[in-house]
RNA sequence: GGGUCGUUAGCUCAAUUGGCAGAGCAGCUGACUCUUAAUCAGCGGGUUGUAGGUUCGAUUCCUACACGACCCA
């Protein structure tokens, strides 16, 4: 029977449940109010037996703390497994040694007067063992479920089978999991609920861990790199009233205490560059930028870049730096290779990466005999040979081509030099050869990782060219780059001049752990609300009444 | 935005031509002091994504919607 303990739990879990749809009434208690225990699922309602039967043996339900002194891979380190088929000697003990872990129960095999249990922590899992014979506290292991976590002291032993295992001398019920794992057997295969319940796919799965453990050496490897070289990490606001800096349809929110609109950031760009006419030389940042469009398997609308900016620089000394920067990490995540594995290609990171002029690389493998950067010309030749090109504008014809006839070849990490100055709105004018920037685009696993410029300087220059885009604008093009006057007003005090770049912290992670979708690189990608879930939880009317 | 496919027990999946909604694991009861996805005996568990329609009868056929996957734009 549940006591008005469980009672009391019963209540609140059943508020929360799928099954339960409509949330509690906020006048009820529970002392006033019984709960329906018919609607609380039958695995949940044992569990929640259990967890009264624990705390009648006198464990405390939800313990503050407990003193975790190793992790189960230390034991294993400590006592290397014996021979050629991961085995150990039975029949070893070490009973003055002491290991106390803590960590997820998966696995549970009960067999009267003695249990295993594989207990798994975040860095692996280990086999303990439970016996009546020297365990007060026995008869309560009888009502572990699967999926709890509890903590566990013992000493080393090797099975009659040569498995290496803790003796547990005492353990405790840490927190009891009120609903079943996934199976071990079948796994969480349901991408969806991988993704929405990304916990049980990190307890499930438990080599996924290693990926997101991956992205996070990548950038840290980034941001020690950086740093070494002099830079400093710095903060842009993701509030903006104009945003910039690329060309992308931002997300917009309102402030109620200004009353004003804002955007959230597309880039990092022009913050940045502000900061390098305020005297800093160095600077990068590694934030969240959001674009208002569609979600696919190299798309998420929350992203992660990293953009850094160095004065006195151009695109080839940002090119030697980034060529230099990727070498490492690609050695460090690999433990010295220079080489990964990208959906079944062999991508080498060995230096000096390829580079490959735009307008070359276009004509030939476009097969043009004419100079691309003649856009009526074109114009004329896409119409013909691409008709689902013809609402393209002609400007974005360049890109669309690149994305069609170049982009998927380069995959070893290729610099595309010299692009085109009609899509480079920020980017100086190539120092020799009219109608082309400063710009060189690393192109790896035929998709864009880092566009690298020579940053402009020319604030005239600039003025023009935001007013060109403005032109595109009113034309209709709803991503062309808004006017940004007090980014102007900067550079009109005089922005040195400058290297610039950015980085997609996600396809590098992509990349890295040889990932086909940034689903499985980002912990929380975005998900449609499921329907029949409120939204949003409180009303911004009533959170004003409360100040 | 368009097309294709999918949604069945907590998880992984079946269900023949439209004819009693099933299995494994998980759960419950019992047995078992060296198991490795333990074993053995027994027992429960379903709004078949949602709402309609056709039909004597719908997991199955039709329509709409929700969510997702893949492809295309």
């Amino acid at each position: 029977m549940l006591g008005p303990f469980l009672a009391a739990i019963s209540f609140r879990l059943l508020a929360m449940s799928d099954e339960g749809q409509q949330p509690a009434p906020q006048t009820s208690t529970p002392e006033s109010s019984a709960p329906d225990y018919s609607q609380l699922h039958e695995q949940t309602v044992s569990r929640l037996n259990n967890l009264a039967a624990q705390v009648e043996a006198g464990f405390e339900s939800h313990p503050y703390s407990y003193d975790q002194s190793h992790h189960s891979r230390d034991v294993l380190a400590a006592h290397p497994a014996q021979n050629a088929e991961g085995k150990w000697e039975p029949g070893q003990e070490w009973r003055e040694e002491s290991y106390s872990l803590a960590g997820r129960i998966t696995l549970l095999r009960h067999m009267g007067k003695a249990a295993f249990a594989e207990l798994q922590d975040e860095w692996g899992s280990l086999q303990v063992f439970f016996s009546k014979s020297d365990l007060e506290s026995f008869a309560a292991t009888k009502k572990i479920d699967l999926g709890d976590i509890i903590g566990v002291r013992g000493y080393p032993f090797v099975t009659k089978t040569g498995q290496l295992t803790l003796h547990v001398t005492e353990w405790q019920p840490l927190v009891k999991s009120l609903h079943p794992l996934p199976t071990k057997k079948g796994g969480l295969q349901d991408e969806e609920l991988r993704a929405r319940r990304r916990y049980l796919d990190l307890i499930v799965n438990p080599e996924r861990r290693s990926a997101f453990r991956t992205r996070s050496q990548a950038i840290r490897y980034i941001r020690n790199f950086l740093d070494s070289q002099g830079f400093m990490e710095v903060e842009g606001p993701t509030l903006q009233v104009v945003p910039g800096g690329t060309e992308a349809t931002p997300f917009t929110t309102h402030h109620k205490a200004l009353g004003h609109e804002f955007s959230l950031r597309i880039s990092l760009e022009l913050y940045l560059k502000r900061l390098l006419v305020g005297g800093f030389e160095r600077v990068y940042e590694i934030g969240r930028n959001y674009r208002n469009e569609g979600i696919d398997r190299t798309h998420n609308p929350e992203f992660t870049m990293l953009e850094a900016y160095f004065a006195y620089g151009d695109y080839e000394d940002m090119m030697a730096l980034v060529e230099q920067m990727l070498n490492g990490l690609v050695k460090e995540v690999t433990g010295g290779s220079e080489k990964i594995t990208y959906q079944g290609r062999d991508l080498d990171f060995s230096l000096p990466f390829k580079r490959l002029d735009f307008v070359t690389a276009l004509r030939e493998k476009a097969g043009l005999d004419f100079d691309p950067l003649d856009l009526e010309q074109l114009r004329a030749w896409a119409d013909e040979r691409h008709p689902e090109l013809r609402k393209v504008p002609s400007y974005k014809l360049l890109d669309k081509l690149s994305g069609e006839y170049i982009e998927p070849e380069l995959q070893d990490p290729t610099f595309l030099v010299n692009m085109p100055l009609v899509i480079s709105p920020l980017v100086k004018k190539h120092r020799e050869r009219p109608g082309l920037s400063e710009r060189a685009d690393l192109f790896v696993g035929g998709f864009e990782l880092a566009p690298i410029y020579s940053e402009l300087n020319d604030a005239l220059d600039q003025r023009a060219r935001f007013e060109a885009q403005t032109a595109r604008r009113e034309a209709g093009d709803d991503e062309a780059h808004q006017q940004d006057e007090d980014f102007l007003l900067a550079l009109e005090y005089g922005m040195p001049p400058t290297a610039g770049m950015g980085m997609g912290m996600d396809r590098l992670a992509m990349l890295l752990t040889d990932s086909d979708s940034i689903r499985d690189v980002l912990l929380f990608p975005l998900l449609r609300p499921e329907a029949g879930k409120p939204a949003a939880q409180v009303e911004p009317e009533q959170a004003e009444g409360e100040n």
